[in-house]
DNA sequence: TATGAATGAGGCTTCATTCAT
DNA sequence: AATGAATGAAGCCTCATTCAT
C-alpha cells in the first residue's frame, strides 16, 4: 500500500480546499492542523511543506478567495441599457448567486469571525476588498445619477445599502441557518430587494 | 488592577460584562478565563463559582446581553401616527443607536464569531431572537400595508432589508473599521436608509 | 491520594535543580520537560508557572549556579603570608573542591554545550564569569609579581594558565571519564600543579 | 549555493565537511539535515545514500577529524636535541597551531558538547584519542627524566597540566570568544606557557 | 546516484479545570 | 466566598527518515 501518492501539481489547492471548510465549520482556533490534513487526504507536516504557519494557511486562505470572487464580479462599466431596472436585477441575481455559492458563504463565515482579530485580514477587508467593491457599485450608481436616471443620494450610503439588504439574507439564511425558520427563494429576495430599492415602499399616488 | 468596592453581590454581572470584553476582543477561543478574570478584578477559580465552564459563561453571556437588547427595543405596536415617516425616521434613529452600543457591537460580534460552532447561540438565534425581532418588524410592516400606506410586499423580506441596511452599517463601520475608510453619520446613515426604504432610488417622473 | 502537594516555598529552586541534573545529563536540545518536571516531582506545566520557556529555564540554572559559584571563591586579596607556596596549595585545594562539586561539573557541562549556541550564555561568561575571576586571581598575580615574590610574566595569560591546569583535571577525568583509564588523587593533582606552575618542571641546577 | 563540479567521489568528504561546520555551529540536536544538505551543496536524501543516520554522521565526522588530527601529531620520538627547551617551544607552536585550526576547533565543541551524550563518542576519546596523546607526551617526558633532563614529576599529570595550558586558550579564547575580553598572541601564549612550565613562576634566588 | 515530497513521532507550550488552603 | 498552585490534555510545529520517481 503506497503510503503517499506524489503531489498531483496543486496540493496547495488541495489543502486550501480542506482549510477553508474546516475553518468555516469549526472556526480557526478550533481548527486543527490534523483536521484539515485529514480533510485533504494528506498528512499534517505536509501542509507545512506550503504553508508557513496555521495563520499563514488562514491569510493564504481568504486571500485565493477574495481573489476568485473579486474575478467574478461583473465589470459593471460595461454598456448599460436605458433601462437599468431589469438589468439590475439580472446583476444582482448573479452577484447573489455568487455571495451564496459554498465558498463565498465559507469565506465570509471566516471573515465575520476572524477579521476582528487578525490584523492582516483588517487590512485585507479595508484596503482591497471594501474600496474595490464600493468603487465599482458607487462608481456606477453616481453615473446614474448624472445621468438622470437615480435620484441624487449619498452613493456610498447607497452602495452600503444594496449591499446590506443582498448581505443580511446570505448572513441570516445560509450562515445562521434561518432558512428553516423563513424559507425564501432567492428569486423572491432579489426582485424584492431591488423593487424596494429602486421604487421605496411607500404607496406611490396619495392615499386613498 | 481596580480594587473597586467588594461588591459581592454583583460578581456575576461583573462577571458577564468582563468577559463580553474578553470575549468580543480576541474570540472565544482566543480568551482566556485567566484574562477574563484579571479583567473583572478577581482570580480565575472565582469564575468556577459562579459558572460551571467557559462555554457556560459564553452562553450566559449572550442570553444576558440579548435579553437586555430585546427590553430596549420600543414597542411597535404602540400608536403610530398616520404620516409614519417621521415616526419610523426617529425609531430607526434609536434603533442605530441601540445597535452600536457598546455592549451590542461586542454581543454581535460574539455571535457572528461563534453563532455557527455553538449549538445552543443557534437555537437562541433560531427560537428567540429571530422570531421575535421579525415578528415585532413584519407585524408592523404588515398592518401598514393592509392600511394602504405601504405596498403589497413580502414583509419578511421587506422586515430583512429593513435591517440589512442598518446591520450592514453597524458591521462594516464599526466591526471591520470601515469608518476609517469612509466616514459616515449615524443621522445621515438613517435619513437615507429610509428615504431609500420609503421611496426608492429611481427618479419619480419620466426621465427628462 | 493528593494529587499534588501545595509548593514547598522554595518549587523553583526545586525545579532549577532537576533542570541541572537533565541538562547536564541529556544536554539542552535532548532534554524535555516532561523528564525535568518528572525529575522535579512535578508535572510539566507546573514548571511554566516559574519560568517562561524552556531556554529562559536554561538561563536560570546557569545564572544561579554561577552565582552560587562565584560566592564561593575565597576572597583571594586577604592578607596572604609571606611565603605563598602552601597558601596557594591550600586555596588550589578549595577550587579544585569546588570545581568537582557535582553542580559546578555539571554547570560546567551545560556551559561547555550551550555557551557557543546561546547568546546569553555567551554574554554571561564574556561579561560576568571571565572577567570577574580573571581579575581576582591575575590581580593575585601582579600583586606578588611586584611584591618580587613572582616573576613577571603576563598575569593574565599565567592565570589562564593555572586555570587551565585545574580545568583540565574537571575536564578529562570527571567530565570524560578519564578517571577510568588514568585514575588520579585530588590532592596530587593539586600538589603537581602547584609544583609546576611555581617551580616548573626542568631540573634547577646544570645537567650532570 | 555553490555550483561546483560535481565530483560524486568526494561525496562523502563534502558532507562530512558540511556536518562539521554545522554540529559546530548548531550542536548536533539543533542542527538539521537539511541545513547540513544545503551546505554541502545537495539535498537531503542523498545524506541517506552515504550515511545511515544523523548520528551516524556524527561519529563518521569525529572520527575522520580524530583521525586527521592524529596524523598531524609531530612524532615526538624522533631525535631530541639536548636543549629541550627551543625544540619544546616550536613543536608547542605547531600543537597550538593545529588545536586552533578551524576543523580541530569544530571538532573540540562538537565533542566538548557531545561526548557526554554519545557513547560510542566516549570511548571513541577513552580508548583511543586520550591513551594515544597521553603516551606520546608522557613518554617523552619520562624519557627526558630518566635523561634528568626533567625533574621527577608524574609524567601523566605534567602531561595533562601542558594539554591543559593549550587547552585552555582554545577553549576561551577560540570557542568562548575570550580574544574579545582579553587578546592574546597565540606566540605570546605559547612562549609564556613553557616559560612556566620549565621554570616555574616564582623567584629564582632569594628574594632581595 | 540523486531528488524532494511525504510521513509521523515527539517536544514545547497553553490553558480550562480542579482543589487544598 | 476566594485564591492560585497544580494538573494534564491538546495543539502547533519541527525534523529525521523513507521512498516513489
Amino acid at each position: 500500500m503506497a503510503r503517499w501518492q506524489r503531489r498531483p501539481e496543486d496540493r496547495p489547492r488541495q489543502i486550501l480546499g480542506a482549510a477553508l471548510d474546516v475553518f468555516a465549520d469549526k472556526g480557526f482556533a478550533r481548527a486543527t492542523m490534523d483536521e484539515i490534513a485529514e480533510s485533504a487526504g494528506i498528512t499534517k507536516g505536509t501542509i507545512y511543506l506550503y504553508f508557513r504557519s496555521k495563520k499563514d494557511l488562514l491569510l493564504a486562505v481568504i486571500r485565493a478567495e477574495l481573489e476568485d470572487f473579486m474575478a467574478l464580479l461583473p465589470s459593471l462599466s460595461a454598456a448599460v441599457p436605458s433601462d437599468i431596472e431589469p438589468h439590475a436585477r439580472m446583476l444582482g441575481r448573479a452577484f447573489l448567486g455568487a455571495l451564496m455559492a459554498p465558498a463565498a458563504t465559507k469565506t465570509i463565515q471566516v471573515m465575520l469571525s476572524e477579521l476582528r482579530h487578525v490584523p492582516e485580514l483588517k487590512r485585507l477587508y479595508q484596503e482591497e476588498a471594501l474600496p474595490r467593491a464600493n468603487a465599482q457599485v458607487a462608481g456606477f450608481l453616481t453615473a446614474q445619477m448624472e445621468r438622470g436616471a437615480l435620484r441624487a443620494v449619498d452613493p456610498t450610503i447607497a452602495t452600503r445599502c444594496l449591499f446590506g439588504m443582498f448581505f443580511i439574507f446570505v448572513l441570516t439564511q445560509e450562515l445562521f441557518g434561518a432558512s428553516r425558520v423563513t424559507p425564501m427563494a432567492p428569486e423572491t429576495v432579489v426582485d424584492t430587494v431591488f423593487d424596494i430599492f429602486f421604487h421605496g415602499i411607500l404607496t406611490k399616488g396619495p392615499m386613498p
